[in-house]
DNA sequence: TGTTAGCACTCATTTTAGTGGAGTGCTAAT
DNA sequence: ATTAGCACTCCACTAAAATGAGTGCTAACA
């Protein structure tokens, strides 16, 4: 059987009252509400055909039609309209993240913070991976008698540092000379192949004099070099979820809340997506908690290359068109704001 | 009417049970499990009398007693006894903090982890506030032709850069010297009080040369003092709300995360806090959506000094003698492992 | 042949009524 | 002062009945 110009009405009359109302949608309703220009008995022949096609499911026998996963994978595909934001929107996607420039992890925050806020559902955003960053060079600055300061710059300018109690009293030329060995060994380096990389041997026999000071600092340092590689993961509007209809039931919602909860598992389910924007509905999700959500997530990018992602997630009856809409212009905003600024600090 | 012995036994016996139960308690109950050596209709008159007293309320007619937030406070201060953690409470939370060393935020954070683990409570942790925190020195750092790191070491070791974009070409005595500068005029303040100062124009009139750098820098450095000074909210076990009996209702559990997920009006709350350990119980919280919470609080303090918060928030029925034994003990370990290490490496 | 009106049927939801039981408060006896 | 006994209250639970939205089918219609 083939989709009819009329049957794809008729779809997508159903999924756009499903979407608003969170309602079994019967074919009286239809009817009334849509001009579709044919009787409610017309409609509910063409709908147990769309059902026999897996578009439709049927809570029970005297209920209205739900749309299945299929149908919203329909929509998404074919029938779905991007839509314009509102200035309003815009406005205020602008001004978010406009007032956080220089601080990258306060932008991603806001980022998802508007994002929330604009769709209300539960968003999130990921800073990048530095898997590609490559290590620039290492300092060892002398703060104190017993402290110094072990900082790590990278390709992208991403800076971390730390501060060390040293065991054993040091010179400021063995520092020096360590933090030159160390740049020489890294340099280049992406930060996992710098984690696989360990040259206390070399540096130890390089320079037998300042052995302990290498067994203090690198220890550390490889601690350092994990941190840069953690991403970061910030979620706002957690409790969106309990404005829809589908979470009106504590056990779900609970699911749901724990599964965001486990930041470390969340990350990397966003970390195996692919790049652009991508929508997986329902069961298109592997996780069985994610049965009945969706997620939608986009990459942004920082400075032209490569980078973290944002997105939302919730129910599948979903505003897909203004909510792909919308993440699609924040983040076109969000790479033009990394782009023109990069950590500059023109403003003031 | 005066609070008998024989009442205060009555007491802390429906405390125990409800906290245990989250059932209002009835007196054949009461008679049946503790064995108070008195039967249930006398148990009955007493309860009246507490009843009179505001120690105890009724759901309706016919239902057990409920301890009121008067009696909580009754017990908390008089009636509750200190617990003995058990060995392998202390082991977890030793191993938790133990494994964290080295990186301040994460062993708070992980602080946070292990109590509401143990508590099975909603937990945080915030970082401190660093307002007495002093400047040590700065410093500016050369990375390459348009990029110099800018990094600000406090008394307390705490450290923070940032990287800026330089619009105007500097030499490495330039900065050097900027950064001399600034040192001179900020060590020995604290953070509150640099961001008061202004010291841009007795450099610019000082050194004419470096102007254009100074007006450079120093925006992006009051950023950053903005930065060192903002307190850090970690939050863990939100979920555990679900297992609450009281929060057994979409609506209380909604309000609830709400209020959470309002990160700095929490934070303020928690701020305007007195330090020690602390429990304020139902009403006894101004704010009307922690009519029926509890919540304690403790201080913790790094290298002697100043200080952060850690504590629980969870319903008035509560296990007040264990939850505020763990929390003292967890204190205790905190500030243990901030003296002894303050950002010290003796690990691996 | 596609469309529509009519109607019996289904089934979740809501309403109503009924019952059980935990617990109290009072009274009278000990 | 304490306790047993008993009437009374009121929530929690269950079963039964009413409601009503919506379907599927059949037969009439254009």
């Amino acid at each position: 059987m083939d989709l009819s110009e009329r049957k794809l009405k008729i779809l997508q009359a159903i999924i756009s009252d499903y979407v608003r109302s969170a309602e079994p949608v019967g074919s009286r309703t239809l009817s009334k509400k849509y001009d579709l220009g044919i009787s409610p008995a017309t409609i509910r022949n063409e709908m147990a055909d769309l059902e026999e096609m897996g578009y439709l499911t049927h809570p029970h026998t005297s209920a209205g039609r739900v749309p299945s996963d299929k149908a919203y994978r329909l929509y998404v595909n074919a029938l779905m309209e991007k839509k314009e934001l509102s200035g309003e929107e815009k406005l205020v996607i602008a001004q978010r993240l406009q007032g956080s420039v220089n601080e990258f992890e306060k932008t991603i925050e806001h980022a998802a913070a508007v994002l929330s806020e604009i769709t209300n559902l539960t968003s999130f955003a990921m800073t990048p991976a530095q898997n590609n960053d490559t290590l620039k060079f290492i300092n060892l600055l002398p703060v104190d008698e017993h402290t110094v300061v072990l900082m790590i710059v990278a390709e992208s300018g991403k800076i971390s540092n730390q501060a060390l109690r040293m065991k054993v009293p040091y010179t400021e030329e063995s520092l020096q000379l360590l933090a030159k060995t160390m740049t020489y060994n890294y340099k280049g380096k992406t930060i996992s192949e710098a984690l696989t990389l360990n040259i206390i041997e070399d540096v130890e026999t390089d320079i037998t004099a300042m052995s302990g000071l290498a067994a203090n600092v690198m220890p550390n340092f490889m601690k350092t070099l994990e941190d840069m590689l953690n991403v970061n993961l910030y979620m706002e509007g957690l409790t969106n979820i309990f404005d829809i209809p589908e979470y009106n039931d504590l056990g779900k919602a609970r699911s749901f809340l724990n599964m965001l909860s486990q930041k470390e598992d969340f990350t990397r389910k966003l970390l195996e997506r692919e790049d652009g924007i991508i929508v997986t509905i329902g069961e298109e999700n592997a996780d069985d908690i994610m049965q009945d959500c969706s997620l939608i997530t986009a990459t942004y990018h920082v400075d032209g290359k490569m980078v973290g992602k944002i997105g939302v997630i919730g129910p599948t009856r979903m505003q897909y068109g203004e909510v792909t809409s919308i993440i699609e212009y924040l983040t076109d905003n969000l790479n033009n704001v990394f782009k023109l600024e990069g950590g500059g600090n023109e403003d003031e």
